[in-house]
DNA sequence: TAGATTGTTAATCGATTAACAATC
DNA sequence: TAGATTGTTAATCGATTAACAATC
């Protein structure tokens, strides 16, 4: 798979094209066309149609001028791509509610997504299960990492211990990491992270409201 | 509060060096100095001391040349800027793990939000609470977002429902939503919305995976 | 072929960063 | 003053969009 100059939006969109993709192949009809042109999608995801055709030209080129992009084809392609035809085995560090929420997502499976095992430094939450997954001691988190082969480490825990867990992380193997603590971790530049920041979502809003 | 051409990354970025400012605070020795550099700011964010200049200077000249920038007042003037001096009422829809969660969030409270109702259309959980929030049937959510005067709105409901929910805020009254389906909500301009979208930040991991 | 939409170039727009005069 | 860091300009970098030749 290359990556050279792809902007990481570009990756952002090309899993919005891929959820429209799969939208209208669901609620499509047995006589409806199995092409969609980019306009289409545009009308759908409110994204610019040329900015949509530049995106999946970085990749190949999937269309078929004057119809449009092939349904079924395009799908399989951007699932490729976005590496969602392979498993990934995922821990999420905190056993706090929004690991709880994370456990009981139900996209997760669907794409491929499994959760190996929680990690808490809480002994009333160690050894005991959230959902159907057990919570281990953070002490063996690295172990455990290199253990199972795990790939995505999620980081739901107060930010003070942020940067630790994620060193760990890093120490047992892990290649990237979602982080929903409110601060900036520092990595290896060979690690991916994204983060997802609640406060600042909301702080968005209210300077616009003020 | 001028807004012109602040790019809307900028913004995000004030929350950033907001929240800082407030670590620096919360943690420094009375002896220590009440003036922060750019580039500690750099140190601790990993965002170009140019950059957080640049950000700053778009509402202000707050600092000291020489020295850097004063901590409290700087701190206290982001706060205004980003509307957190003020209160804000928020309802959530959809009485789920994430809105259980987002319930649970202490951080909050803490800004100045306000959950003031959760709606949702199950019968078997209108009428009881999540935490110490009353849920509300969704056919509700007008009416109650005009009564009590609520600003920002919640969609933590799947995607199928989320454009006909989000319609109902904004014809409550409602002027920003936290979108958290996954799917892209078409509103009017002036209403503001920001999207959280965690298959995008899994994808965006698992292509770098692959 | 005629009509339509892609793939791609070039133009535009916007954001980041380096550099330095201003100045505390 | 000498030393340091801001505020701001100009250069660079990157992303979006309009336009259209290529072509199904």
């Amino acid at each position: 798979m290359k990556k050279k100059n792809i902007p990481s939006v570009t990756i952002n969109r090309l899993s919005i094209y891929h959820r429209c993709l799969e939208k209208i192949l669901e609620t499509q009809k047995e006589e409806d066309l199995k092409i969609v042109p980019s306009f289409k999608i545009e009308e759908m995801t409110g994204i610019n149609s040329a900015q949509i055709r530049k995106d999946l030209a970085y990749f190949g080129e999937f269309g078929k001028r004057g119809f449009g992009y092939p349904l079924i084809d395009l799908s399989r392609e951007l699932k490729k791509i976005l590496g969602l035809d392979k498993k990934w085995s995922v821990i999420i560090a905190g056993a706090g509610n929004l690991g709880k929420a994370l456990v009981k997502y139900k996209g997760f499976q669907k794409k491929g997504f499994t959760i190996k095992g929680i990690f808490d430094n809480n002994p009333s939450k160690i050894g005991k299960k959230l959902g159907h997954i057990f919570i281990y001691d953070i002490k063996e988190i690295e172990k455990i990492i290199q253990a199972e082969n795990i790939n995505i480490g999620i980081l739901v825990i107060p930010a003070d211990s942020a940067q630790e867990v994620a060193d760990k992380m890093v120490a047992g193997g892990i290649k990237a990491i979602l982080n929903f603590a409110p601060v900036h971790i520092f990595l290896p530049p060979e690690i991916k992270i994204h983060n997802v920041d609640l406060s600042i979502e909301f702080e968005g809003l209210t300077y616009y409201l003020s």
